[in-house]
This record gives C-alpha cells, sequence and structure tokens, in this order.
DNA sequence: ATATTTTTTTAGCCTCGTCTAAACTTTTAT
DNA sequence: ATAAAAGTTTAGACGAGGCTAAAAAAATAT
C-alpha cells in the first residue's frame, strides 16, 4: 500500500518523465510539487527502496515497470473522477481538478471499476487526456501543441496540457475545448502569438496559451 | 482544516455521545476506534486545545457546539456518499462502509452540495439513517430496538445499527431492511431472541441479531 | 586545469499520529 | 478504611513527511 505522498511523488515524476528521454531531476520534482529539493531526496530513497524508481544519486531517476503500473492507476483513478465530476456532478472544466486531487487517492478498485462503468467507460477525460484501462494501457493518439505546427493547419483539439483553472475558463469562453476543430492562419514572429480560427471566429493566441492546446497530427 | 485523524476521533465522540447523557471516556473511544489508550489522550489534548471538545482530565470528554457542527459534516458526508454508492454505483448496501470512511474526509463543500442535488437530497442513507443538512440539522425520527418492545408490537423497520458486512447481508436476506414492515410476535426468555413476522414469514432473531434493527415507535 | 556556480545530498530538527512502559488517579472490593 | 483493580495520563520512542543550513558533487566558466 502507497501512502498518499507517495503517490503524489510518483505521479510526478512519470508525467515529468514522459516526452523527456532524460532522466527526471530532483530538482524538476520539487519545483514540480512545490517542495524542497531535500525533500525529494528523502522520498527518492523511500520510492527506490521500494522497488518504484531506478535512482542514481546526483544523475536523477526513472521509474521502474511497477512504479508505471501505480503510477498510471492514480492517473486513471484522477481522469476517471474528473469525468465524473463534469459529466455528472456538473462541474465546469476548470473546477475539477484540485477535487480529482483529493479522490485520486481513494484506495477501492471495486469502486474505480464500478465508477467506470457508471460513466460508460470513458476513454478520455473533460481536458482531453486519455484514461488508461484497469490494466495500465493508455491509448495515445498522434498530438502536438500547436506552437510546433505551421500556418495552413487544419485538424481538432485532442487535449489540453494545465490544470490552471484561469486558462481553462478562457479556453472554454473563446470555444478551445477538446474535439473541436481549429486552423491555424499565420505564426507572428516577434512573440510567437498564432492567429487560430475556431467556430468560423479569428482568434489571436499567445504563446503562454497555444502551447497548452495540443491538436491531432 | 482538520486531519482525517481529527475527524475520524470527532465522529466517533460523537456517535458515542449520543444517547448516553454521560461523558464519554477514553476507553470507550480507544476500543470504539481500536487504538490505544493513550493515543486517546494525546489527541484529546488536540481537540480541547483546538475546542472541539471539552476534557477533563480522567473524567471523559464531551464536544463542543463547534466540534459537533464538524463531526455532523463528517457524517453528513459518510452518509451522502453511501448513498452515492448505493444508488448510483448498485453498490451492496454491506459493501459501503468501508469505501466511505475514505470518501467522507475529501475536502470540498461545493461537492458535497451537487452530490447531495445529484442524488436528489436524500434524508436517510441505504442503512436508514438520517443525512444531517448542510446546516448540521439532523431529523431523527422516534425509534427503538426491536429488543425494547412487547410482543404485539407491528410497524416499520426505520434503520439498521452497525456495518458489519455479515450482519448487513443476513438482514437483506431476510428482507430485514429499511421501510419493511415488521411484527414481533413472541420473546423466547431463555436467550432473548424473538419470533418475528417479515413479508408474512416467520423468523427467529438472536438478541445480537434484533438489538440493531431499530424500528418506528 | 582550476575556480566558481549550480545542483544535490546530508545532517539535524520539527509536527503528526501512533506505540509501550511506567506512573498516577479513581473506583471497587474487602 | 485501606488494599487491590481498573482506568487514565505521562514519558519517551518511532516512522512519515516536511524544513533549513551546511557539505559535497557536478557542471560551467575562466
Amino acid at each position: 500500500m502507497l501512502t498518499f505522498a507517495e503517490e503524489n511523488y510518483l505521479k510526478t515524476i512519470y508525467h515529468l518523465s514522459v516526452g523527456g528521454s532524460k532522466d527526471v531531476l530532483t530538482n524538476q520534482i520539487a519545483e514540480s510539487m512545490k517542495t524542497k529539493a531535500a525533500s525529494v531526496t528523502d522520498m527518492l530513497k523511500k520510492l527506490s527502496a521500494k522497488n518504484f524508481i531506478s535512482y542514481e544519486k546526483y544523475y536523477g531517476v526513472r521509474v521502474t515497470k511497477h512504479g508505471k503500473s501505480e503510477a498510471l492507476n492514480v492517473i486513471r483513478k484522477h481522469r476517471l473522477w474528473e469525468t465524473f465530476l463534469v459529466q455528472k456532478l456538473r462541474f465546469n472544466w476548470d473546477e475539477v481538478h484540485e477535487i480529482a486531487e483529493q479522490l485520486e487517492h481513494i484506495n477501492s478498485p471495486i469502486l474505480i471499476e464500478k465508477l467506470d462503468e457508471f460513466l460508460g467507460f470513458p476513454t478520455t477525460d473533460p481536458h482531453g487526456e486519455p484514461i488508461p484501462d484497469h490494466n495500465g494501457k493508455i491509448k495515445t493518439q498522434p498530438q502536438q501543441p500547436l506552437t510546433d505546427l505551421a500556418p495552413g493547419y487544419r485538424g481538432a483539439i485532442t487535449a489540453v496540457k494545465d490544470s490552471d483553472s484561469g486558462l481553462l475558463k478562457y479556453l472554454d469562453k473563446i470555444g478551445a475545448v477538446p474535439g473541436k476543430r481549429i486552423a491555424l492562419i499565420s505564426k507572428e514572429e516577434y512573440d510567437e502569438s498564432l492567429e487560430v480560427e475556431i467556430d468560423t471566429k479569428r482568434i489571436s493566441l499567445s504563446k503562454a496559451v497555444s502551447k497548452n492546446i495540443l491538436v491531432a497530427v
């Protein structure tokens, strides 16, 4: 049985490791979890002793098979609860992250299976992120941040990174939600802002916003 | 903000204080929480310092207004989640207690209000226990354990005390669930077992069972 | 190649919640 | 009324998780 803290570290390390091919560093974890490097080092030793991560002093960590499976389980629970909050309790998508951060630690496999069924076995959460199945299998689709694409791109928004409520409220207002079609018209060089078209409306998006919009490629 | 442990102590103390007119004693709490008296004493000091209980060394505790309100809030959450698990996720009533013990500590007032609405503002949980409203008002109805009544009694089961899964499974099997009509036919003196009628069927109930069946009076 | 800066780890301390063992109080029995 | 028993509290310890300050290692600069 994992403690809440262990689950949170594992989830963070897993998230930081996805994409990057290198080991996850102590300071990255500390920054991401808003804690201190010394605290992270302490926890890394514990997680390593329990075989959830492989840890080489000064050179960072990576999750083991065992650790990845635990991390994906926490992520599965988080995303199922977010889906529940939005679909059943009618929360807005910008309000659910903090609550799901608590609910993800509830320990009852049968509860999660029944919740999954109650929700109709959803494959993505309200932000478009894929929900791992009960074996930890996660269905990824080819996607890139809008910032990486060239003018002329047309496609659909697949997901929105970052769970900041302000960003999500804004995206909701302009209609930039998962599933929505979007076209990249042009890129402004000096501030890297993007001119896009959503629902036949032209909108300029700052880089801070557009780097969080993931689209199908 | 209360910790999980503080919430659990407060809930237990409140439950033990209901009915009994005297102060709740250290050993009662320890037994009820399956912990040691020394641990209880430590926590009583903390809860007393925070004004959730009034505590007189060696003579026991009682909850303050403040403490009662917190206890009722935890109980409200527990019973709403139990209702959710049974009504929406189709759990059996004997399976929900442990899961609700975890869910009751989720801290989000708005979540609980939305859950309450989603469930249609229920007034009792699956075991017939009343659900306090968001002001901590609890609707009690006159009820007594079946063991306290005389042969000839006819009425309805209002609630079932104790959350033991074995007991609940048995009660479910014989149809002794809240709302069901029940008649007390006779009382066997030597072992205090009761002959009752439920659904036109005659059943003999041991004292261990019948003391947990609460009926309207 | 050495010195400086950055990153990471260690050492030591803190709070929370738990425990055992020993020391009190209070209650009960003689 | 006093001795024994029962109940409660204190003292001291521990693990989990966090912190600050200092030491050590790695990366970067000169």
